[in-house]
Order: C-alpha cells, then sequence, then structure tokens
DNA sequence: ACAGTTTCCCGTAAATGC
DNA sequence: TGCATTTACGGGAAACTG
C-alpha cells in the first residue's frame, strides 16, 4: 500500500504553460491578476482510471506553519471547482487543462508581525494539484507539486522575481523544495552562477557568453576573498543583477541580430579596450555596454592613430530611449566627427579586430544604397549621430608658422589644410600622404 | 404641488470628477472598469434634510424603449446601495459624493437583432441620481441626470467618442437629451464646428486657432454645397477628425511650448506655403503639419534665393515616434543639409515672417551654448536630422567649360567652387559675392 | 517620512464576436 | 471573411500601507 501511493504520488505531473507573454518564456514566476494555465498529465498509462480523477488545485497548500512564521503572503487560486482528468487525444494518456486560472492575494490583516520580513520576491510558493484514489478498497491521496513559484504583484517586481528563480534552480539539487531558502541564502560558485547568466544572453539574444566576456564579469561579480557569489550582494539594488538584466533587456529589444552575430564584444572593461584598439588600425572600434548605465547602455570606442600619437576615443553610450528611434547599425553608419569648418568624418571603418563596419552592420542598414532626393515632394532626411572631433589634427607642413596662433586658431589652420588637400587630391591627384581617416566618409 | 416637484427635480445637481486622468479632463466619456467619481448636490439649501434624503445612482434609466430597440448596449454601475446626502463642511449645502464608481457591460445575448445599430461611440447614455422625498404628508420623487454619456471598452475608442461628444455639445441647445442623436445626425454649420475645434486646441495647448488657420481648415472640412460639416463625413475612418486628434495628440505630447508662442502656422497649404514664403529672404521656414500624416506629423518648408531662382523645400515629416527622441527645436538648430563633399550647413534661419530661429526657439534648445567636448571620459554627441542638399549650387564661373559634365560631375564641380570661395573667404579676406545660406552654419 | 508593494490605467496587441 | 468591439497585460506612475 505504502508503495503504491508513493509511485502514484508522482504519477501527477504539472507542466505550466509561458505566464508572463512578452518575457521570454518564463515560468516560476506569477503576477496577481493575470492569467495562467496548468496542465496536469497522469504519468501511469491506466485508462481504466479515465473520468475517475477529479483534481483541484491548491495553492499553498500544507505550508501554513513554515511560512506564515515569516510573514509570507496568502493567495487563493480562482478557480472554485474540480476537473476530471480525462483522455488526451494523440496519446491516450490522462490529461486535465486548468486555463484561465489566477492568483488573488487574500488579505489578512497579521503581517507586520515579523520583522525580519523577507522581500516579496524572495518568498517562495508552491502549487499543488490533489487527487483521491479509491481502488480495490484502498483509498489513498495523489499529489503533484509544482516547482517553487514567486508571485509579483507588478512588472517592477520581475527583475527580483527572476534573479530568485535562478538562484534557486541552480540551488535546485543541494537545497530540495525549501521555501525558506531566501531566509538564509546560500552563496554561490563562479562556475554555477555563470552558467545561468549565459544562458539568460543565449535565450535573449540567441548566443551565449563567450569566454573573455565571463572573465570581466566574473572581476566585476566575484570580489569576495571566498571567490564565491552572496546573494545580498548580488541582488540588492545596486547589484550586479540589476546591471545585467539591463543589459539583456538592451539586447531584448534592440541588439538582438547584432548580439547573435557576435559583433558586440559587450563586456570588455575601459583598459582591455585600450589595449585591444591601439594595436589596430586608425578606424578601428568595439562595441561596449556601460559599466555606469544602470538601464542597459551601449557605446562604442574606437582608436585613432595620428601624427605618432594614438588616442582611444569611446562615445557617450546610446540608451533604448535613443536606440528606439534610431538603430546602432544606422548610428555607426552615420556616425560623425564634426569639425570647426562643417567638415564631418566617420571616424568608424572596421569591426575589432579587422571587419570591415559594413560587411559587419551593412544587411541592418535602414537606407537603401540609392537615396532619393525626394519622396512625395518632400526633401529625404535621416538621424545621424554627431560629435565634435575628440581627437587634434596633424600636424600642419613645416613652412607655416604657428606659434602666436591661439589653440583655436591652429585647429582651424589644421582643417584648412585638410581642405587644401583634399581639393588637390581630388581636382588633380591623388596625395598619397593624405591622411587615412579622412577619405573614408562614404555616404 | 406640481410646482413643488419641477422645483425639487432641478435641486439635484451631478458634478462629475475627471475620469480619465490622462487625456485633458473631459468628462461624458466613461471606460468600462475605469473608476469615476460623481458628486451630487442638492441645490435648496435645506439643512433641515440632512441625512434624510437617500440617492442612488442608476445608469440609463427610463431609457429602455428608446435604446434597446437601436441595439444600445446595457451597462450596470458597480455600486449597490444608496447613499445619504450630509452637510458639506464649507457651505453648509447638502452633498454626496459617490467614489469608485465603475461601469460593466450587462451581456445580453439578444444584441444583433438591429442591422442599422449605431458605432458604439454613437451610442448616448444617462446616469441618473435620484431619491425620494416625504415632506407634510406628500411624496414626491427628484432626480437629477447627467449630460449624454459615451461608453468606451478601450482608449482606442476615445477618438470617436471625444467626436460625439463634441457633435453632442454644439448641439445639445437645439436637440436637448437625445439619446438616439446619432441616428440622424444635424450636420454643423462651420461657425458652430470651428469654435469647438478652436476650444480642443486651447485645452491641448494653451492657445485657439487663428483666423488663417480656421480658414484652411474650413477649406479642408467644409467642402459640401451646402457650407455645412456632416457628421458622417466628418467622423467617418478618413474624415476630418482623426487628422485633426491625431495632430492634437502630436500638440500634446511634444509641442505645447512652440504651440503656445503661436511659432507652428500648422495648417497652411502647400501652395499657401509656397506664396508666403517665396516674397521672404533666403532662410525664411514655416511649420505645418503633415495634410496626409493621419496621426500627426509636423514638417518645415524653407526657402532659397540662388541664382535668381527661388525654390521653396519642404522636409520629409517629423513623427510622434521620432519627436520623442530628438526635439522639435533640437532638430531645427542642427538640421543640416550635406553636399557631396562632406560640406554642411543649416538652412533654417528666420521663422516666418522674419523672427531669428534662436529668438523662436533658443530657450528650448537642449544643448547649453558651451558644449562639453566630453564628458565622463565619453565623446559627447547629439542627434541631428540630415538631408542631401536639394538646391542646385549657384552656377559657377563663366570660363570653366561644363558641357561635357553629367550631372553628377556639375554637381562636384560646383561644390569645389564653394569650398575655394570659402577657404580663401577665411584664409583672405571675405567675398562680397559669396551666397548667403552658405556662411550661415553656426555650429 | 519613506520604501517596498500594490493598484490604477493608458496604449498596444491579441482575441473575440458579429 | 472582415471589421467592430472587447479583453489582455506590459509598463510607468500614483496610491497605498504599514
Amino acid at each position: 500500500l505504502c508503495l503504491l501511493t508513493k509511485l502514484l504520488a508522482n504519477a501527477l505531473v504539472v507542466e505550466k504553460q509561458p505566464v508572463m507573454s512578452s518575457l521570454p518564456h518564463r515560468p516560476l514566476v506569477l503576477k496577481t491578476g493575470v492569467r495562467f494555465t496548468v496542465t496536469v498529465r497522469f504519468l501511469a498509462n491506466l485508462p481504466e482510471f479515465k473520468c475517475l480523477l477529479k483534481v483541484k488545485p491548491v495553492f499553498d497548500k500544507d505550508v501554513e506553519e513554515a511560512t506564515t512564521v515569516k510573514g509570507f503572503r496568502r493567495f487563493d487560486i480562482n478557480w472554485a471547482d474540480c476537473k476530471v482528468l480525462d483522455v488526451d487525444t494523440p496519446d491516450g494518456g490522462l490529461v486535465a487543462e486548468f486555463g484561465h486560472m489566477s492568483l488573488k492575494e487574500r488579505k489578512t490583516r497579521a503581517k507586520g508581525q515579523n520583522e525580519s520580513r523577507l522581500g516579496v520576491t524572495e518568498e517562495l510558493h508552491i502549487m499543488k494539484f490533489v487527487t483521491g484514489l479509491q481502488h480495490a478498497g484502498l483509498e489513498c491521496d495523489i499529489e503533484a507539486s509544482s516547482l517553487p513559484v514567486v508571485v509579483i504583484s507588478s512588472t517592477n517586481q520581475v527583475l527580483g522575481a527572476w534573479a530568485s528563480v535562478m538562484w534557486c534552480n541552480v540551488l535546485s539539487t543541494s537545497e530540495p523544495r525549501n521555501l525558506l531558502l531566501f531566509d538564509d541564502p546560500p552563496p554561490l560558485t563562479w562556475q554555477q552562477l555563470s552558467q545561468v547568466l549565459s544562458w539568460q544572453f543565449l535565450s535573449v539574444g540567441q548566443r551565449e557568453l563567450d569566454k573573455n566576456q565571463l572573465s570581466t564579469l566574473k572581476d566585476k561579480i566575484v570580489d569576495y576573498p571566498d571567490d564565491l557569489v552572496h546573494w545580498s550582494k548580488f541582488s540588492k539594488n545596486e547589484g550586479a543583477w540589476i546591471w545585467i538584466d539591463g543589459i539583456l533587456d538592451l539586447i531584448k529589444k534592440h541588439l538582438v541580430d547584432l548580439w547573435r552575430d557576435g559583433s558586440i564584444m559587450g563586456f570588455v572593461s575601459r583598459k582591455k579596450t585600450q589595449v585591444l584598439l591601439q594595436e589596430k588600425q586608425s578606424g578601428t572600434f568595439l562595441l561596449r555596454f556601460s559599466e555606469s548605465n544602470r538601464d542597459g547602455a551601449i557605446t562604442f570606442s574606437w582608436v585613432e592613430h595620428t601624427n605618432g600619437e594614438t588616442h582611444v576615443h569611446a562615445v557617450e553610450p546610446y540608451t533604448k530611449q535613443e536606440l528606439s528611434a534610431i538603430s546602432l547599425p544606422d548610428i555607426i553608419y552615420h556616425y560623425s566627427l564634426r569639425a570647426q569648418r562643417k567638415m564631418t568624418r566617420n571616424p568608424l571603418l572596421y569591426l575589432y579586430p579587422d571587419i570591415h563596419k559594413d560587411t559587419a552592420f551593412g544587411r541592418y542598414y535602414t537606407e537603401t544604397s540609392a537615396p532619393k532626393k525626394v519622396v512625395d515632394g518632400y526633401v529625404n532626411r535621416r538621424f545621424a549621430s554627431i560629435s565634435d572631433n575628440p581627437t587634434p589634427p596633424p600636424s600642419p607642413p613645416r613652412e607655416m608658422d604657428m606659434t602666436d596662433m591661439t589653440d583655436m586658431d591652429l585647429d582651424e589652420t589644421m582643417e584648412k589644410q585638410y581642405l587644401i588637400q583634399e581639393l588637390f587630391s581630388d581636382l588633380l591627384s591623388d596625395l598619397p600622404e593624405l591622411p587615412d581617416p579622412w577619405t573614408s566618409n562614404q555616404e
């Protein structure tokens, strides 16, 4: 009898349908008032039980003592009655689908009793589906339990909820079904955390993190002497997760293509960027995520060798808001440095290490190769991101005396040198000593 | 007795609180499932009735026959019980406030009965607040009625609802309380319609429509032989209202300042624009709303006199989406025409008739006058709207022979002329014959 | 006063109904 | 089938509540 009970206890299996549709399907997070669906399947293939098993969903069954002490919220499922296991057409298994379920918080006045209450996204709940079986004069209860569920009431809690789910998943082997896990959450090894983080990028951007990216992240996140990642540090307001999640969201909304292509180095320190780029030819650039912007932002850094000096510049990072108006490939294509004399040039030529930018991004440019000047009687237009030229122009010819010139004069004079060089290069012949970048603007 | 009844029938006054908060407070449109508040005030100042008058809200009281024939939807107010008129602290009047009310559609299966059903935003409903009075052995019922109410279920119906409300308001004197008004809606005179339209702009943008703007609108809207505006034409899918509402929304979201300042001429035909601008000096421009974009868009037109020819150009209109990333003043400030040789200039100088653009828009530019080149180690940047120069440059000096040149060659050669002129004007002295626009880029 | 939490509700998208 | 209307729910902000 005991054996049968145990056997059948594992016979009901719970499958959750996607719950929050616009997120990359993340189960185990439920929002109050939002409909979700659960399918219960009877694993033992016993068609003779057809229509005999009445299944009922129960939220947080048998967890009263354990969690009320900690002041966990209580929820009810908006689902009054039972459902009968019936035949699943394809394979004849017994199945019941609970559709249009939703959670509602049970208002209990006795809340503020506990000072050490966890955050709501640190509460773990479970949903059980129970049924009773009478067979051959024996009675036994069967129940199937969901994985731990985090219940939120607003999408602004998804961030924290997902951190909990990740932590939970990683620890699920060592800490089975401990709903008070976050009362004293164990730290993770970098090995454990890096794997789930990488999965996030795979899920959102169809590409995992590579060795270099993981190494940069490790340096940022695992700065403890014990070489572990601690929950409070990871999930707190200024912790790593909020920053990474902002980047995940940025990728999801604006950079899926580039991330999938591997065009975004992304996680590189400024110092490393400098080291990588200074070895490369002028016009080489790379894309990296802002380390300060908590909301996800991306910048590019490029190198210029001028006159024996090497400069690496980074543009002010682009935010989600801005990328929703202009795509990053278009920004790169149209990016211009503008000097005093209205001359412009694009300093971005080669995606690190040496891929021509049009090879990497050309297929994503909005503009067709031959723009019409006028559409419907309107003058065409495009948006471009423009910076003042941060690199001092190269030295002018020796015969010019500039000792009395102000910086401004100097700047202008140098640009005039360019103007003259350019004019003559076009009108007469190419001057071999024409500096590289000024011939690169391909519009 | 009869007199008393009539007197008291007007004694209850209904005041609706703002219902849809982000709209410019528009009562008379209620959305199902959204809370609203109604305050009922007893006009006759008779404190002895304190706590004797039990008021009850009723939706669509006594309108069964009239509107069910037309297949009007039925609604219930989520408000079970009565409320007692009590003393209003400031002036001692009797008041009851019905807060947290909402409407829910009563599902009736008998809907498709009528073929000629009106659109839901053409259904007019009323809410009544009723009470009974026993005084000196007499009994009489008192009720107060709201103005006609349009009930919607989604914000995508606000457009139609507001059209109905405007039509209703204008006709309220001649057609009192006719809930079937839109069964055969009377046309409006331009005089009537123009007034309510102008109020919309006052409400949204703090400035009414002027004579010229109204005149342009009249030409677009009143094209009937009878000089009237007909409901079906005004409110239908391609009618004038959807276009005007898009513009109102554009103003509300992005152009309140400029509209209030009167800097937006807005409603001017292309032809009129041409006539106005061609008389003005090069660089004069005006702002007008796109006539084709149903979603609200704005463009600028500018004039250039070159070589005896006059050109008026208009840029491709800017949409809400784009203006939420870059403000119109910034677009105007940074607008650039780019010629082949990477030279740029801004063709916008004077807001029609002759106001310098910085006078009109300077206070709204995002950028401060002295931009830093680098912030936090990042190169600064801005977004600019850029067009290819649509105006052919002026004739080159006579001694050059261009008979064999292709258009492209010609274009480039002319630009080189500019380059040379500009170079010399800077290096040596100002050439008096330098064309105006090319000296105007003030960045 | 305040921070964590929930509610509110627009605006878009999807689903539904006719 | 297509269109009209409703429902769904993310996202930002306000309201709540200890």
